[in-house]
DNA sequence: GATGAATGAGCTTTCATTCAT
DNA sequence: AATGAATGAAAGCTCATTCAT
């Protein structure tokens, strides 16, 4: 339920830095940390809009004046906590590797798919709010999520041309299948995580599966 | 970018009807079309919770009280644009029929899915809202949405298993393919409509290549 | 529950009469008694505040539009109900005479509170909006209620001023106990009528008790 | 013009109160009474309905918000007034003692008497707004209202029941007579401090001719 | 005369953000 | 740095009244 602890937390102290300064510091990240996980549990609870600034600084136990203290608005929170998430999840995400010596393709895409859910359940709260809300919530905040599901498109994308280079994927339309492809892995995240509640999910059978899916496609034989 | 006129939009007038009410009436029906018309293209402009009443009643052309005249509350009149795009939907999507005599399996679910993008297409505006709009307003309105999503998952795990018994579909978890292939068309869709903005779509060519994808999968051969 | 004719009802036909005329005017007499009827039903009923021109109207069974041809506003037609009832009780109401032969002053007294509560009590519904609703709704209505108390109060301190001079009343203060009598009376009818409901009021107890409590006071002997 | 200070006023601090707190605590209350001042002038000027939430911030000289912040709604802060004033008038009036060695049954009358109309003339606005406006605003309120006049009466009818044991009080209905008494000082009431304006009343003499009225009656001898 | 759809001023209330302490 | 009272713009909605048919 908290948020992992991510680089981009801690802002770095350009001044001299003698131990008062240090110190004040640290507890400042540790206070910003503990706003910022307040947030999660709430924005995933009731959603963005439903959730108020008060909310918030309930949760948190802080008082109204210290949330603008620590941060800008509430959209601003929000669009770091998504930040926050699509950060972890470049990174669990790698293009195929195709070069001689590299582990099978398909053992990389079962790495790469069951990280990606890995990463996802473990963030459970802050996935439901990907899922849930991230759309339609002001400009800015739908260009990062668009240019996030963008770069994945074309990750997948590449890969696929890859792929029909090395031979190992038949003819097909990049860009459609490209699409396809993330809007499986998406819907069975949704599924999976919003509608299961706090189940815990096979990640092996579920990654097995949306591979097989995607290699093979439905038919017999 | 205006509404299709739908069946459901003609309210029954179940009073005695001479000439007189039947035009007022029609001219009733008229307007409240209107009234939807500006609707659709305000919410999928800014968005559900950007658009104020004030936004609607500026685009169609009448005064604040007119727009309660026709229609309860601002969360009233996008239900009921939602409504109509959800059944539309329905219409197009049919299950697939395995008596003999029936028309090719493949067939069938290339007219199916063929049909689903043809009035999506056909309601860009509106389905730019269902997309992007419609998840994490309000409870009614997610309820509405996630049994729409469910009942399409629901006649997908169903055709799958029917597949199955005939011999037709390899042995696959049914739910997590019925939302892989749910989730494929979804987001093609969205990359379609979203993203490439009025550009017509070649249907025959998507829903081609989306049927592929689901039957085959990627591999070679 | 409806409310009496008035002879203040009919408006005056001050144009040449012919038959046609004189038929349209006396349906458009009908026409608006009944909506004065409806509006008594509504008013005491919901309270001037909360009955919106819609009630009456629904009440009345016309259209909105209509109640406009008949009365000026919503409160238009409140100030004639209760200038009718106003009317209907300074009818009932007549100063003590005290020429000589005339009845004996506390039968004529008795005489004029039975029948300013048999007016009350036969025209409830109109009743339980002066008592309950006529101030504070807006100047004019307040001055015309006033100006009713302070009529019914002057008529009372003058019939005592007159009692003194003959040496049958006390001593006293007569503004004063003029409004000690006029606030016995309300403040029963208050009580009779709103509190009561519909069980009918046993005039004759009800006025003696009253009559004998200001001619006597509390005290034995 | 103002309203007089009531110990209901200060909510209890609960929590630890440290210096600070509590003059914090204290402000708040003054702010909290500047309100409710603002809001008897204004009601008491302008009448209920005429009064809007707009009209008390201005003349408190506060925000929009800030009226919210104390009160839930403009409903809540006129029955809150409401409510302080007939807490003072229950305080004002005691039922005669008539054990022995107690005060004169006159004297004690005359005594609670008095300090009604000391109460009320010392609170002449929100009085002014207890004659002229209290009555069907809404259901809680009536039910406030007609509980508290409910209770006068009850007040009323006990003390002429105990008269009667003890031989005082003729015999009579109860009820109808605590009607009339409850009803004349209504009325003396409301001719004084509504019709008179702030001419300041004679408190003695008005109370006096009260009791004497209700004593004797109107009656020589 | 009758209709009822249309009007729009005006209301109460919410809540993200500011700023004096 | 921390606080939380104060702010006020902005929203959704109502309803008495008008007016074209």
């Amino acid at each position: 339920m908290t948020r992992d602890a991510v680089p981009g937390d801690v802002e770095v102290e350009v001044e001299v830095t003698d131990g008062r300064t240090r110190r004040a510091s640290a507890i400042r990240e540790q206070r910003r940390g503990l706003i910022l996980d307040a947030a999660v549990r709430v924005f995933s609870a009731l959603g963005y809009h439903q959730t108020r600034v008060a909310d918030i600084i309930e949760e948190a136990g802080i008082a109204r004046g210290t949330f603008y203290l620590y941060f800008e608005s509430k959209n601003a929170i929000f669009l770091e906590l998504l930040g926050d998430l699509l950060t972890h999840l470049r990174d669990s995400v790698r293009g195929v590797d195709t070069t001689a010596g590299a582990a099978p393709v398909t053992a990389q895409l079962f790495a790469s798919v069951r990280g990606l859910l890995q990463t996802l359940a473990s963030n459970r709260a802050l996935t439901t709010i990907l899922i849930r809300e991230a759309v339609g919530l002001d400009e800015e905040t739908d260009k990062m999520l668009m240019g996030f599901y963008e770069s994945l498109h074309d990750l997948i994308a590449e890969s696929l041309e890859r792929g029909q280079q090395m031979g190992v994927i038949r003819p097909l339309d990049v860009n459609i299948v490209a699409s396809c492809i993330l809007g499986s892995i998406k819907q069975v995240l949704e599924r999976e995580l919003v509608l299961k509640g706090d189940e815990p999910m096979d990640l092996d059978r579920v990654a097995g599966e949306i591979l097989a899916y995607n290699a093979r496609g439905l038919m017999v034989g």
